[in-house]
DNA sequence: AAATAGAGCAACCGCGGAAGA
DNA sequence: ATCTTCCGCGGTTGCTCTATT
């Protein structure tokens, strides 16, 4: 009956987690692939708790974690994200990437949140403020607006998603055959969204983070460390991939890959630069390869746990679509509009 | 130079839904 | 059908670093 307990609490570790145990984590999920988080601690050793592994991979050794500065266009996501989901973090952390849910409310809560606090302050109530933005659909505006009249607000909405999406990938509305939205779920339950709109981008890995505003003398984590901690990781550098000048600017370019698993410069087939969603800070991305056509396990078992395949979908024409959708003046709803409709138009979503 | 306050961030805690037995 | 556990999420804490006095 059940299943076996999950970890006892006694001789359990706590605190921050030192760059023995990261490596022996990240050693273990190398191998076996993350989940089943029950059995890392026993079958690694670590005297930590399942939960506390899951998170640790998760916010920090994961592949394809962003750190640093939060761009201007990744604040206004947020910020639109938020007025729109709420304190789902982890809904609006799908909306970005390479950005966990970790990161992005922390980000909330120690920097936006004053910030918009403080400009709620400027003018008169927070309604005000998303007006001045021209988030005219704003959960304020819902919330004041009567039903009916914000129901057929989305309609409105709807139909201006629709037609702007179609004209930006310049596609016949005949051919799309755009199944009926349902304004209140999608008013009522953004998160009702099937698709994750990061699967659209292809499987990025952000190099490990460089420490930026931390001291030196601070583990902070990642797989930086690890790789500087631990050189038989180390395998032959890969130089010719290195095709762009947005290549790795880190001193550590030439060790970053693990155990076959290498870290190189974004992948030109099939990645449109637009995707990035207007992250400037390219040349932390990077991309899995195994510098061979094939996808390695390894390989394979990142790309798996993190979106699915895409490599066929054909992208529209994101950077037109993003200013479009990150305009202040454009509602929120048509932002998650936008993505719920790409999961009708791409081919294998 | 020392003390204090504030900011940033990693990690823990508790809860709820999902799923296995 | 029920119990138990796993997993993921959001809220919160507490540590470290930096800036200010």
């Amino acid at each position: 009956m059940g299943r076996p307990p999950c970890c006892d609490k006694v001789g359990v570790k706590k605190g921050p987690w030192t760059p023995e145990e990261d490596i022996i984590l990240v050693s273990y999920i190398q191998e076996h692939g993350p989940g089943n988080w029950r059995s890392v601690p026993t079958n690694t050793g670590l005297l930590r708790c399942s939960k506390s592994c899951r998170l640790r991979w998760t916010n920090y050794l994961r592949p394809g974690i962003k750190r640093g500065n939060f761009t201007d266009q990744e604040e206004k996501m947020i910020i639109h994200l938020q007025a729109l989901l709420g304190n789902r973090w982890a809904a609006i952390a799908s909306y970005l990437p390479q950005r966990t849910d970790n990161d992005i409310k922390n980000y909330w809560n120690t920097y936006l949140k004053k910030k918009l606090n403080k400009i709620q302050g400027d003018s008169s109530d927070l309604e005000n403020h998303h007006r001045s933005m021209g988030s005219n659909s704003s959960s304020f505006s819902q919330t004041a607006m009567p039903k009916g009249q914000w129901e057929r607000r989305l309609q409105t909405d709807i139909h201006m998603a629709k037609q702007a999406l179609c004209e930006a990938l310049s596609l016949d509305n005949k051919s799309i055959n755009l199944p009926e939205l349902s304004s209140s779920t999608v008013s009522r339950n953004p998160s009702s969204i099937s698709t994750n709109p990061s699967s659209l981008i292809h499987q990025q890995v952000a190099l490990p983070p460089t420490q930026t505003n931390q001291s030196a003398t601070t583990y902070a984590s990642s797989a930086d460390n690890i790789a500087r901690l631990l050189p038989n990781w180390m395998k032959k550098p890969q130089k010719s991939s290195q095709t762009s000048s947005e290549s790795i600017s880190t001193t550590d370019q030439t060790h970053n890959s693990f155990d076959g698993v290498q870290f190189t410069s974004p992948p030109s087939e099939g990645f449109d630069n637009s995707l990035q969603f207007g992250f400037n800070n390219y040349s932390n991305y990077s991309n899995i390869s195994d510098g061979s056509p094939s996808v390695s396990p390894e390989t394979s078992l990142f790309q798996d746990e993190s979106k699915p395949n895409t490599k066929n979908a054909q992208f529209p024409p994101l950077t037109f679509l993003e200013k479009w959708l990150l305009d202040d003046a454009t509602a929120q709803v048509v932002l998650n509009m936008y993505f719920q409709l790409l999961t009708y138009v791409l081919p294998g979503q």
